[in-house]
DNA sequence: GATGAATGAGGCTTCATTCAT
DNA sequence: AATGAATGAAGCCTCATTCAT
């Protein structure tokens, strides 16, 4: 995996994917058809405990909405953006046109279900009167956008400017709740 | 262009890529030093077209800062999501990381400039009284983060779900501006 | 190395040399970085044998200096100038200037030892009265000058005019040790 | 022929040699065949101010054999084997097999002459009682040989042992006509 | 099951040669 | 006659894949 996130799936030598892995090269073929396959099962063995990483918080109870959207945001920043498996998302939008399969399975199993999770976090919040632009649960795409931008930022753009992107994504989440007041 | 979009840097063939210009491969080397140099190079010329196209709308006169970033939306997804110089961007995130001078350039060429003229403009809606939250100044990255994502979103999963990139965009606007009242 | 003796180093074809091994291309590069790297690697390879080749001529003890070089010269000749060994020295004198490491090599393997070598017979024979000539021994390339010449002559003109290699030497050693009384 | 020399025949390149001829490329295709063609003219064309350099040495009336065999060494080794010249020999050697239509020009033009003239000499020096070596006229590449292997000696070891070729022809020369007394 | 040496198709690059201007 | 842009064959090298051990 990090040898396909270095370097993208074309550039990806077998040989330096099995001397990481500590096997010989013919090893792996006792595992995968082909370098296609290897890639997409490592894409989607490697997406599953990121969505888990995301999905492991603890569901606060009983928590403002607000309050949940800001802690997933925090994890994935931290586990996400700033982490490695950031770069997992840039190379799912860097080979995905050349890979339908990865794209199909990255929007069922993230992409998807994210958003669904997140639909139902705004309707929520809707209801209890947290937010008030009903449109949004119409477009969930909306509240994690810079969440993504964040990610994208960070592989291409931290050298030039430095993003927080926590910081950025509760300015974005007070357009979405109303500012909060000092307390 | 079309070529490098299609497969990514490594997958390109030099081949297919004087097939397609209508010249032998030997003439490509006439006018750059090797793979690198022309993609590269085709990255920036292919830049500038964007850019102009996007600063080209008319800067209309007096209008509302809504009306403006909306129009300017409206162009940017009708000029570059909904077409193939939407690609062009995801070729630069996917091959962004292994080409730091694509990188750099269109860090310098694109995206703090485009920054520069939403934080702009983002001031002056703060001065107009048409934005309220005055720290969006400081992340314009959350005023253009949706139109990003619809880009990506097309590439990508315009086959699962496609995507109003349009109506999106005007509900986010929504959330910064306030909502409009149906006139 | 027959292929680059037949051919010099930038027209000889990998494809041919590794028909000629009877291996695959690729096998090549598992040996050697590159053509340069076969080359230098196979010019010190095959320079071994020959030094072998003349060194292991049995030291005749207590023979005379004369019967020494010219047993010697015996098997320079036979060994070499009439073999394709000869072609690996006019392929050293035809590439050395390129390869500059391969040049290094052959003076410090070959040219510096053999030269040394004959210096100290050289010294010998003055010691010995064989000699008069008490100069020759500051440069030993004189007594070997004509070998060579003869290693270059058959490469070149043999099918012009057919030289007599050894009966040329023994004039030469004339020269040198004074001649032979008939007996 | 710098370019020639400095590379050899395959690894120069026409255009080079335009460039430095001051030419376009396709130019050189008006006076010659192809790259052999030019190759084979030049050879041919650069041996001919060769050997007039050598044979423009006045021709010393009524000296001795050993005076003119020494002044002829001393143009020789001036003006060939320490300028670029001694590569031209050089790149004889060296792609001599591979043009035998070069090696036979040579051979005719430089060495067969050469040759005949060197025996002359030797027959002089013989009937003058300067050489007693009778033997000598019928191999005159021994006279010769040293100024070769100094030609030679200088593109490739120089750099690690420089010859002194005045000097070892000087010592070479009193093998053949008997040590000078001091004068 | 694991290995890694061997394979050879395929791609980048060079450069002799051509030919319209 | 001279040019030099264009050509495309040919060569070096890489690397996914195979298979005998």
């Amino acid at each position: 995996m990090d040898e396909f996130i270095a370097r993208g799936f074309a550039a990806t030598r077998l040989d330096d994917v099995a001397k990481r892995a500590g096997v010989a090269k013919g090893t792996i073929y006792l595992h995968f058809k082909d370098k296609e396959a290897l890639f997409e099962e490592l894409i989607r063995t490697a997406i599953v405990p990121l969505v888990s990483r995301l999905t492991a918080t603890p569901p606060p109870v009983d928590a403002s909405v607000r309050d949940m959207v800001e802690g997933f945001a925090r994890v994935f920043i931290q586990e996400v953006a700033e982490t490695r498996r950031g770069d997992l998302v840039r190379l799912v939008v860097a080979e995905g046109p050349r890979f339908p399969e990865v794209a199909d399975f990255y929007y069922r199993e993230v992409v998807s279900r994210g958003l669904a999770g997140m639909r139902a976090l705004i309707e929520r919040g809707i209801a209890r009167g947290e937010i008030r632009q009903k449109n949004l649960a119409r477009y969930p795409q909306i509240l994690v956008a810079p969440a993504i931008i964040a990610v994208i930022w960070q592989s291409l753009f931290s050298r030039h400017a430095p993003l927080d992107a926590n910081e950025m994504f509760r300015i974005h989440l007070d357009l979405i709740f109303g500012e909060r007041r000092p307390t």
